[in-house]
DNA sequence: TGCCTACCACAACATTTGTTAAATATACAG
DNA sequence: CTGTATATTTAACAAATGTTGTGGTAGGCA
């Protein structure tokens, strides 16, 4: 068991008003074309879908690294999509212990689920700064049934989901704690890397030691006994709070990472039946 | 990490040949409403849905205890639905570690993900004898198509099903052994009560100490120490490859069980839009 | 400038859980 | 009945990981 520690709620109303991202700008149609991209990649929509997904409605937030984007037991009006910077979800334990349970990258939908269930069963936080678009989630739902591929494109999603936590429960369940370590590097980078975020796979992941713990199912300190040696080994780099992968086939040799589960590279079977 | 152990194949090959259930007849139109109110559950349906699903084909097949249904890799053609018996589901690691990460009861659709994910990332085995009848996997994508609202009854299942992934991550990673123990009886109790296959939450879990190690991230010797405490505190009886929790309220302390992640009692937001 | 906080490093020690191996049950098949 | 396979029980021991606590460093902020 590791130690029970407070994370503190850092969340959004202690924190100074929103703050429009200084260094570019981001407009409708960017995000627009960044989701049916999103959706495109496993399944082919036509002009009325992308017309669909242009009529959304959106709206900007910026969160800072640590606030919240939905907290458990709220039931949610709205479906986050992450345009820049790095989310995760968690689940708590009545007494406090934490569960990082997923890591979401620019061009994920952090709660899609939230269309169908009435509450939430878990947090998400923003990793790092982020900005994201909230999209109503009764538009979603419209959306989602009007335009059958692109619900199609949202449930493969899903899936896809479903099929990294069961990965992760291998991870966590039955290896030790330095091959869970690689693990997670590998599977980020590669995400990252089939995203079109990353040219190399060298992730650049900007967590702390206690929060790989939180993902990994273990403590702080022993993810920092695995960080130290396999930077001595000249596996990684590190700063504070960010990794670096500096040799991939050694990681992945460490982590037995097989990118199967990721579903990478399929194009979905059959065509979309429009309408009964 | 637990011991390495050769999980022997049992597959279907070599076990004797197909054997009707001699108890009671199974016929399609049973199995039909099976369906039909698994689906119905969270999300109603019109005269028009049951009769697409009545049309479905239907393969029955039997498996004896510790048969696959799928396996990781193929590239599967039919989906299952769970008639009889129990199943689970396996991920390996390349050094032959195992985790089951999921219980499939009656009523559940065992690998509602292959309608459109092209390989299966897991196996699905039989835990005990299991009756499943098959449905071409096309049949199913047409299904869901062209029935929006079994469509979204599908696709809301699989939701529900990551949430679970989510609270056995969050089990495995943060709970002790003694926890963990108590959190899938009290999962399996409840999720069989809600599917009205038990009238009492006292689950009557037909698996052996090795299968509930490797369920839980933990060592069957070690699920023997576990097991034993909690039968000599009057929290659990037990047979061979049987479990029956006999203090409800004691083992849910145990387990600090809270059954929000299951999402049971919801029925969805909205009306299925049909077509556009 | 200097304080505060978050994060990281590290050590000594504690505990849970895993390992190995053998003995004992129990069910099933012949 | 008897043999065989499967499952459980148990013990002695080993190892991985957790716990506690202290100190260090860097960066944000008053």
């Amino acid at each position: 068991m590791p130690s029970l520690v407070r994370y503190p709620d850092r969340g959004d109303p202690i924190l100074p008003e929103f703050v429009p991202n200084g260094d570019r700008t981001i407009d409708r149609n960017q995000i627009s074309e960044m989701i049916i991209a999103k959706l495109s990649r496993r399944n082919s929509l036509d002009a009325e879908d992308h017309l669909a997904i242009r009529g959304l409605s959106m709206d900007f937030r910026h969160h800072f690294a640590s606030s919240y984007l939905v907290r458990e037991g709220q039931p949610p009006s709205r479906c986050a999509f992450l345009v820049e910077g790095y989310a995760y979800r968690q689940k708590l334990t009545i007494d406090g212990h934490r569960t990082i349970c997923s890591l979401e990258v620019p061009g994920d939908f952090v709660d899609l689920q939230n269309i169908y269930l009435r509450e939430s069963d878990h947090d998400v936080l923003a990793l790092t700064d982020v900005i994201s678009v909230d999209i109503p989630v009764a538009e979603m739902r419209v959306l989602a049934e009007t335009a059958p591929a692109v619900g199609r494109a949202m449930w493969v999603d899903g899936l896809i989901e479903g099929a990294i936590f069961r990965e992760w429960l291998l991870n966590i369940g039955r290896r030790n704690a330095r091959s869970r370590v690689a693990h997670i590097l590998c599977e980020f980078s590669t995400r990252l890397q089939a995203a079109g975020l990353a040219p190399e796979l060298t992730a650049d992941l900007p967590m702390t030691q206690e929060q790989l713990g939180d993902a990994l199912g273990l403590t702080s300190v022993h993810v920092n006994r695995i960080l130290r040696t396999m930077e001595a080994e000249g596996l990684v780099t590190r700063g504070k709070r960010q990794i670096t992968i500096t040799d991939w086939q050694g990681i992945r040799r460490v982590a037995t990472f097989n990118p199967r589960y990721l579903h990478l590279h399929q194009e979905q079977p059959g065509k979309v039946v429009k309408n009964r």
